[in-house]
DNA sequence: CTTTGACCTCAACCTCTGTTGAGGTCAACT
DNA sequence: AGTTGACCTCAACAGAGGTTGAGGTCAAAG
């Protein structure tokens, strides 16, 4: 069984997917969409620096809260690229990213209060309630393929 | 100018779209998708009852948490379909999405605070941590297409 | 009676987030 | 030398959630 080398500091695509518990594909598909990044071997193969796992992480972590890849990708753009990132800098875009849940937070309690409130009173179908235009972000969503909510 | 003619409890797409904030085609697709029912006047146009407003604003405001059409079905499902849901009808299913929205907040809090604690202190790599391993949920994301949570 | 606007159907297309498969390379082990 | 397993690329497909367009019907207004 023909074992993959690396340095101490490098990571195989197979060893990033069974870490972060993300597909190869997936992985693939990230690096095409600026994701994540890697380097090659003399033979083409990608070799992951260990922060990538950190980057896998957050990426999923974002996703699993309805943040598209295209806003995540905005987000690790703030990181530095031509270090590894410190810890200092990803307490910087955890910083943003709060506000973000923070407001997603809010959102949904907000939503969750209308939806107790308003459809047991029956005014749902009223234009004043938060439920048939909350916050002026439902209802506005314009033409192309719907969106989860970005933020 | 032809005007739509409906009786006082019906309503046409048109008149569906223009007070819900949703496209025409989505209503159409909604019904294909059983989320909402029409009947037919003799020339074949769709005619609506006035608590389809708030069926669509309740699938609107539910797919605005991250909630899939199957899911919002599988709800409206529960509600009478022999009779027009009365307003207890109506408190019922919202008393069984709070259970879903609290569930959902609370994973939205819980994550952002993991976030702030866990990327800064340089755990995220670790599997021991949340982000990385948060509720059992992520990273065990099967194959398949990738999906919002579901609840 | 023609025009206009709202409506109908059906098929094709779109974005997003990936997965699957075919065909090929490379290094290690037997 | 052959086999094995991990890796590579590229193209095609999947499923969710719709939109767009072509071609047609119907009823009211001019």
């Amino acid at each position: 069984m023909p074992r993959a080398r690396t340095t101490f500091h490098e990571l195989t695509v197979g060893q990033v997917a069974h870490r972060s518990g993300v597909a190869i594909s997936a992985l693939h598909f990230y690096e095409r969409q600026g994701l994540i990044r890697s380097t090659r071997t003399l033979s083409n193969q990608r070799r992951y620096s260990r922060d990538t796992l950190r980057r896998v992480a957050f990426i999923r972590a974002s996703q699993h809260v309805g943040i598209s890849l295209a806003a995540i990708r905005e987000a690790l753009d703030q990181l530095p690229s031509e270090r590894t990132p410190t810890p200092d800098d990803w307490a910087r875009l955890s910083a943003s990213w709060r506000t973000e849940l923070d407001a997603r937070i809010a959102h949904l309690q907000a939503l969750r209060d209308d939806l107790t409130e308003c459809i047991g009173c029956g005014c749902l179908s009223l234009r004043s309630c938060h439920l048939t235009n909350p916050r002026d972000v439902l209802g506005r969503e314009g033409p192309g393929a719907r969106r989860l909510p970005q933020g």
